[in-house]
DNA sequence: AAAGCGGGGCT
DNA sequence: AGCCCAGCTTT
């Protein structure tokens, strides 16, 4: 066998971190780590994941959940289309496979919420099959070892690492092959210091040998961030808040959230509440300002004090003690905690 | 091919 | 403030 894959297996034996689903084979479970674990580091996934485990066992019990109950579970952990397809493709499980999760990986590839990273993970840890996973820590490993000067996110890049992944494959081991050269990026070959002096394949890094390490990977696109102004406006109707749930295709669809205007600018003109609540009392609270990858949101809360609301179309009437139940935002869930909502 | 989608940690 | 994370879907 070939010096990098033998020297990444030993290293991976030695300093490998214990996570729960490297214990299973249940593609049920490698299934639901893989969705949850989507652009999500380790340690903030962990315990979403035993969460998940903890409330829906098998792919039965995650079927038979309802979607806003799943998004409640989801809560916090962003990208929330992973939550809907995750509920989508378990009730699919069920349907079309009779609850007995799919090995062939063009099988698995089809499933909603599943690319080729994901189906090569679940193939190769599951089932042992010869697919090699290519994500953020397998670009950045084998750009410094190769010194690839190629983009990762262009369409030509991704085909020169997922070629360089296959071609590396340890084919009698893919499984903990693939899973030694992800953890070798997330511990050691890391995007802002590497620890090469600890490295299983630094003998043979070509960035190492230039210095170069931090060149590596390529990356063109620049992220651009929009500013969003959004007002919500809590109707408090005594000892109940009014929601309503977001089905637009935008940031939180699924999810719940106070009546929202948008504008353009910081700016809400008396007008524009006019048009949409009637003439209310709206005493305005303060500004909360929410990073976003793509956008920077600048959320301003007004307080609405009644004795009774007429909701209007998609509209709920929550007691706050149940809000806890709903699937919202973090940034509005760091509202409703710094003003006790939760339990007024 | 490019844009859109969260939240948190690290530098 | 910018970058990155066990990426995928939609346009």
């Amino acid at each position: 066998m070939a010096y990098f894959s033998i020297s990444i297996h030993q290293w991976f034996r030695q300093s490998s971190r214990s996570l729960p689903w490297r214990k299973t084979n249940n593609s049920y479970k490698i299934w639901l780590s893989e969705i949850i674990l989507q652009q999500t580091r380790v340690d903030q996934g962990l315990n979403y994941y035993l969460k998940f485990v903890e409330n829906f066992p098998t792919v039965f019990d995650l079927a038979e959940a309802s979607e806003d109950q799943v998004l409640n579970l989801w809560q916090g952990l962003g990208y929330y289309s992973r939550a809907r397809n995750l509920h989508f493709t378990a009730k699919l499980i069920v349907d079309q496979y009779d609850g007995v999760f799919p090995t062939a990986y063009k099988d698995v590839l089809s499933l909603k919420g599943v690319g080729v990273y994901t189906a090569a993970a679940i193939c190769s840890f599951a089932s042992n099959l010869p697919y090699a996973v290519v994500d953020g820590n397998v670009y950045r490993v084998l750009a410094r070892y190769f010194a690839v000067d190629t983009p990762i996110d262009s369409t030509i890049g991704k085909k020169v690492f997922q070629d360089l992944a296959d071609e590396l494959l340890d084919r009698e081991q893919p499984g903990n092959h693939n899973q030694a050269l992800m953890e070798l990026g997330a511990l050691v070959c890391t995007p802002k210091s590497p620890d090469c002096e600890n490295c299983p394949v630094a003998l043979m890094c070509q960035s190492r040998k230039e210095g170069t390490q931090l060149s590596f990977p390529i990356k063109t696109k620049k992220i651009k961030v929009r500013k969003r102004y959004l007002h919500f406006f809590v109707f408090c109707v005594k000892d109940k808040v009014v929601l309503l749930k977001r089905d637009e295709n935008d940031i939180w669809k699924g999810l719940y959230q106070f009546p929202l205007i948008e504008t353009d600018s910081e700016i809400l003109s008396g007008d524009e509440v006019q048009n949409r609540f009637g003439d209310i009392t709206a005493i305005t609270d303060i500004t909360l300002k929410h990073q976003l990858t793509h956008q920077t949101l600048f959320a301003t809360f007004h307080r609405v004090f009644v004795d009774e609301y007429q909701t209007l179309k998609g509209e709920i009437l929550v007691k706050n003690i149940d809000l806890i139940d709903y699937g919202m935002p973090q940034l509005l869930i760091r509202y409703m905690e710094d003003r006790d909502i939760f339990t007024l």
